[in-house]
DNA sequence: ATACTGGATTTG
DNA sequence: AAATCCAGTATC
């Protein structure tokens, strides 16, 4: 109707002043659009969403406020329908590291500030709406009159008690009407019959939606050691002086990193600053929880157990100034508080910080840029920092290095033995338990001790396989074989016998799900499951411990409950072997177990990735400080097919620094991160040729816009990565490599809104990608 | 992304 | 001639 309106009538809208907003949707158009801002809706300021008539169709879209100006220059441009928000959604801290992921990760700015927000906040949810009771005067002598008045001993005069007690009187919030009825120990009835004789009133208001939060006992601080002191005292310095800083606290699993992440809370909550701290989501147990609860009362948890709703109210508790300490995965570092103190990242080192889908950032890399933002201090802490954050404490200006180098309470390391698998044949798919590995399994046991076996899921997958041609089951849509999954299968009546009936194909990469044939679609004979690799590792000992109990952990196929219910068996030594495919959350005390196998540390199966020998470190690294906790000494045994590898020999040795400095030079000369930054541009297209097409013309106009401007950067490719064809889309894929994270930055933005537009294949970026 | 164009190609 | 496909284009 309006639009309608503004189509024709142009002398209106064109020559009069008029408030202009631009705005920003939640889709791949890397543009803002300009609209008028009715009177009617008032004044609009950034952060805030709105609705807008968008394309042809004047589809009502959500949209983000950027900015706002007056002018007269409103020639064509369409009317907002709507402010949705009665305040900025984001803080203008907020709003500007938006700015700085959009350019930093080449993506849409809409698409950054949508990823921002939690689904639940975008649909309205976190807020219930609750009757609050109050009596009908104004003051207590009124009231006492209405208390007279009802006869000794009703349900009624202890309802009217209460009120008095809490003077909830006409100007007061009242009490919430349930609380109000439990307190009275009477019923709805009861309360609605005294608010039918006019003595109170009810009033409804909507209210944060409650989380149920357990009671706790706080518990007294601990007395930190020497390096923690030292640690701490810089820390909070910076925090003292609302200044930037990063610290990379680099200490070994039970060095007593989280006490220090406590007392720099507990430092920025004193100076009535707030406080993050982001986990990787499999840390974020109930245990690391309450470990914060003890000692923050106001803690706000956003984590992937709670519903929409509830992440909603934690959110806006947050936003509402309601709590001190924000405790939650990658997305909690986007937390809506202002006055931020510090903000702390443990295990950064971890990949699942990166967020595989757009905008592709990296929390860790996200939390140093809020802290800058924020005139906040920033704690890395890692018991092997990432190359990139141990480099940057040594170049540049606002970072540095903290060392926690002895365990609390002296604990030993364990001690380290390798085994060479090197020349085992069958080893991984006839057997995955060595000699030695055995033995330290049978003198454990013998002693009445436990063991844990952690098989790395990389070396092993459970394909759909033929036994008598080799052929595997592939996923219709993607280059890549399907595994296979126990659930139920529906739709049986019209395919009867042909296939499976106990589960389905599963591909990891586009998530279809099909039937899986009985026989081979080749020769005919009868498929085989291989198994999951742990129920394999499972299967295994059962045979070689038929006396012990053992206890099997598969993330994939495992609800939260039933993990929480086995690993609390296992610390009550029900079981005798935990085997499982993921590491354990740390923040977990097994005393009784003295024994860790690594089945397999070899974590490469790509050589492309240079990474693999950091990684192979930090999972020995990780395993190791795990044992020795207790007052028996550990022992961790670590099946290899590279015993010689620097990464097993200074894990052995527990020297990072040693690994390191063995590691680096290597990075220098190939020119790979730390040194040089790398980006990944992907060309997606249905039809191959097109893919390959496409992806030489977009290389071609990023090779002629370095060469142009003489930019430091190299570029490989167009290759064709390990997995081609995913979702029916070829890809091909473009490596960048720059000499700095901002030759990357500038480099990518010019490149953005280049001739590269003209491609027609999809176009994707992945800034400091990690394979 | 998404909707819509106009032109080319297929189809009955 | 109608239906379908496809590449190109604009989105305030
Ligand atoms: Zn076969
Ligand atoms: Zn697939």
């Amino acid at each position: 109707m309006s639009e309608s309106k503004t189509l024709f009538d142009c002398s209106d809208g064109s020559r009069e002043e008029a408030i202009t907003s631009e705005i920003v949707f939640d889709h791949n158009l890397d543009r803002s659009f300009s609209y008028i801002v009715p009177e009617e809706l008032g004044e609009i300021k950034p952060g805030q969403r709105v609705k807008a008539p968008f394309g042809k169709g004047n589809k009502k879209l959500n949209g983000f406020c950027i900015s706002s100006e007056k002018t007269s220059n409103t020639k064509g441009l369409k009317r907002l329908s709507k402010i949705i928000d009665s305040s900025p959604l984001l803080t203008p801290e907020l709003l500007e590291l938006a700015n700085w992921l959009s350019l930093y990760y080449v993506c849409p700015l809409g698409q950054v500030l949508s990823a921002m927000l939690p689904a639940g906040v975008k649909k309205g949810q976190g807020f219930v709406q609750k009757r609050f009771i109050k009596l009908n005067c104004s003051n207590i002598h009124e009231a006492r009159k209405i208390y007279e008045k009802l006869r000794e001993g009703s349900k009624q005069k202890s309802l009217v008690r209460i009120l008095i007690i809490e003077h909830a009187f006409v100007a007061s919030g009242g009490i919430e009407s349930s609380e109000l009825v439990k307190q009275a120990e009477t019923t709805s009835q009861t309360l609605k019959n005294l608010i039918n004789t006019g003595a109170a009133v009810s009033e409804k208001r909507a209210v944060l939606k409650s989380v149920q939060e357990q009671t706790v006992v706080e518990e007294p601080d601990i007395t930190l050691n020497s390096s923690q002191e030292k640690s701490i005292e810089q820390i909070n310095q910076k925090i003292d002086e609302s200044a930037f800083g990063v610290f990379v606290l680099h200490g070994v699993t039970g060095s007593g990193k989280t006490e220090v992440y406590i007392r720099a809370l507990a430092n920025a909550v004193e100076q009535g600053k707030k406080g993050i701290i982001l986990l990787p989501e499999i840390a974020l147990t109930s245990q690391t929880i309450l470990r914060f609860q003890k000692r923050f009362k106001r803690l706000a948890v956003l984590h992937s157990g709670l519903t929409e709703a509830q992440r909603a109210s934690q959110w806006h508790k947050i936003k509402l100034g309601r709590a001190d300490v924000i405790i939650g995965a990658r997305s909690a570092v986007f937390a809506p508080c202002s006055n931020l103190g510090v903000v702390i990242v443990d295990e950064e080192h971890e990949s699942s910080y990166k967020q595989d889908t757009a905008p592709r950032y990296n929390a860790r890399d996200t939390a140093v840029k809020r802290a800058q933002i924020e005139n906040a201090a920033c704690i890395l802490g890692s018991a092997t920092p990432s190359f990139e954050s141990y480099f940057n404490c040594k170049r540049k200006e606002h970072f540095k290095l903290l060392n926690l180098p002895e365990r609390v309470e002296k604990r030993p390391m364990p001690q380290m033995q390798e085994v060479d698998m090197s020349g085992r044949r069958s080893f991984m798919s006839e057997f995955m338990i060595g000699e030695k590995l055995k033995e330290a399994l049978e003198s454990s046991l013998g002693s009445g001790e436990q063991a844990i076996l952690l098989l790395n899921r990389r070396g092993y997958s459970n394909f759909i396989y033929c036994p008598e041609c080799g052929h595997t089951i592939h996923c219709r849509n993607c280059d890549a074989s399907l595994k296979f999954h126990l659930s139920e299968v529906l739709n049986q009546n019209s395919t009867e016998g042909l296939y499976n009936t106990s589960g389905l194909a599963l591909c990891h990469y586009c998530g279809s799900r099909t039937l899986v044939p009985k026989r081979c679609p080749i020769c005919t004979r009868q498929l085989t499951m291989r198994g999951s690799g742990s129920q394999k590792l499972q299967m295994e000992l059962a045979d070689k411990f038929p006396k012990a109990k053992i206890a099997r952990i598969d993330t994939d196929s495992m609800k939260g409950k039933d993990y929480r219910e086995l690993i609390e068996a296992f610390s009550k030594h029900e079981y005798d072997i935990l085997a499982g495919t993921q590491m354990l959350a740390k923040g977990l005390h097994f005393p009784n177990v003295t024994l860790v196998g690594i089945v397999n540390a070899d974590t490469s199966t790509s050589s492309s990735d240079f990474r693999s020998a950091e990684k192979t470190f930090q999972l020995i690294s990780q395993v190791a400080g795990r044992t020795g906790r207790g007052s028996k000494p550990g022992k961790v045994i670590i099946q290899t097919a590279k015993p010689d590898s620097p990464a097993v020999k200074f894990a052995k040795l527990h020297d990072y620094d040693g690994f390191y400095k063995n590691q680096i030079p290597m990075r220098e000369m190939l020119g790979l991160p730390p040194f040089r930054k790398q980006a990944l541009v992907q060309v997606r297209n249905e039809k191959k040729t097109r893919a390959e097409e496409d992806a030489e013309e977009a290389a071609e106009i990023l090779s002629s816009i370095i060469k142009t401007n003489g930019i430091d950067i190299r570029l490989k490719g167009p290759f064709e990565p390990a997995i081609g064809r995913i979702g029916r889309e070829f890809r091909m894929n473009i490596l960048l490599n720059a000499a700095s994270p901002f030759v990357m930055m500038s480099f990518l933005t010019k490149a953005r809104f280049s001739e590269i537009r003209r491609v027609r294949s999809k176009l994707f970026f992945d800034i400091d990608p990690l394979f």
